[in-house]
DNA sequence: TGTGTTTTGTTTGTTGACGAACAAACAAAC
DNA sequence: GTTTGTTTGTTCGTCAACAAACAAAACACA
């Protein structure tokens, strides 16, 4: 519900009077009047207070994102996360969106191009550089989906996620089905559930222990035995 | 460190006078004595506070937990869960800890004998079988995963707990190795992470969406690309 | 065997801090 | 001047923490 409207709202500077914060005189200047929008105040203060909600989960856990210090931690007062957001369930469902979210928009043009097998073993391969390379995110994502079984809220909102991942990952294994470029005996639903689940299982170690986990060993190692799994 | 002597305790009525509740005369009883030792008393609540805490975190998450009610869910008081764990962060490190130590013992017994690339997937598939059957401990288990990142005395705990699996799996493939049962080129150790984070990877998925995942399909895909990508 | 004392296990009272919820005030944009 | 966004004041409940108190078992010694 929350998570649209994001990939907008992001360079509201060009519009705006730059904020002038000082200037040349020693005359205090009175305050600057950035002359916004109702809806950008409101994007602007939704997406900082999610962006400091993920901070605060991913550093201390969500069982200690109050709904107060997410408005403060985002430059808002106390009451401001309650206010939008509601509860903290509901706080941490739009987490899990805005996470998600903002993974859709950086994935579209990331691997484009290739084709068969290697096009979609290199897309698993972006998954996995992109959670190694947002470890803030990660973190955040790995403790709402732990959360979630037991926030009924929430266990909708990460079914569906869940259900959309495998989809993408299906329809790039159908895709290779049809280019006879994958085994035709698999089914790619219970394919695309696996390794979704090797992925996040993955990274889940990782985040606990970056040291004893070779990431790129195990990357190796995961996508070499897709390529015999899967090849026909 | 709490997780040592969890094998005894167990029939303790053995040893003392059976717990007379009432006996053959209608003059009221004066309250029974069972009679049980410190170490046994100990040892009890402790297990029951846990099994307590195990459902209140497996029914409504880790934040929900609070020390007072799972001394009280377990049938003591207020404080004793405080008591003996010190702290919250120490109670679900306990948690985790009694949730292995369970599935250790019962898996003691429980996939014995076959050998060969077969005895390693029948491991695997028990090691499905038992989440699957024991949702309870799979919800608390889960949660207690997802919130270890983000509590350094978790992580520590989990993150050993995780390597313990690792290894376990790693020696059943080491044996197929010796045998020839599996292809020379792998590594046992990434392999085991990575078929680790599958089967919890699935088990997360399904937990949240028990009616979308079909796990027993999905448990065959995944023993059939197993087979497929460890044959020699 | 019994009795008194010490140790260990368990409960209860109390305090203080924190957080959610609500209502009302204030500020900016329309 | 009205709507929408944001802050502040206040109340209420809950929980961790600590400090005693109380109860059961272990021990010592007759």
């Amino acid at each position: 519900m929350s998570s649209t409207g994001i990939q907008q709202a992001e360079n509201n500077m060009s519009r705006n009077q730059p904020t002038r914060i000082a200037d040349d005189s020693n005359v205090p200047v009175q305050v600057p009047r950035p002359r916004r929008t109702h809806a950008e105040r409101r994007e602007e203060a939704e997406r900082r207070m999610l962006d400091a909600a993920v901070r605060i989960v991913a550093e201390r856990g969500i069982d200690y994102l109050t709904l107060a210090e997410c408005g403060e931690a985002a430059g808002y007062s106390r009451g401001l996360a309650a206010h939008y957001f509601g509860s903290k369930d509901r706080l941490v469902a739009a987490i899990a969106n805005h996470i998600v979210a903002n993974y859709v928009q950086r994935s579209r043009g990331g691997s484009r191009g290739r084709k068969g097998l290697e096009g979609f073993l290199n897309a698993i391969d972006f998954y996995i550089e992109s959670g190694r390379s947002r470890v803030l995110e990660l973190r955040a994502f790995n403790a709402v989906i732990g959360a979630a079984p037991t926030h009924p809220d929430l266990a909708a909102e990460i079914a569906a996620v869940n259900r959309e991942s495998v989809q993408g990952l299906a329809n790039g294994l159908e895709i290779c089905l049809k280019q006879g470029a994958v085994r035709a005996d698999i089914d790619p639903k219970a394919q695309a559930t696996m390794i979704l689940a090797m992925i996040r299982g993955v990274m889940s170690q990782w985040l606990l222990d970056p040291e004893g986990i070779d990431l790129d060993k195990i990357k190796a190692e995961l996508l070499a035995s897709l390529r015999r799994s899967l090849a026909p």
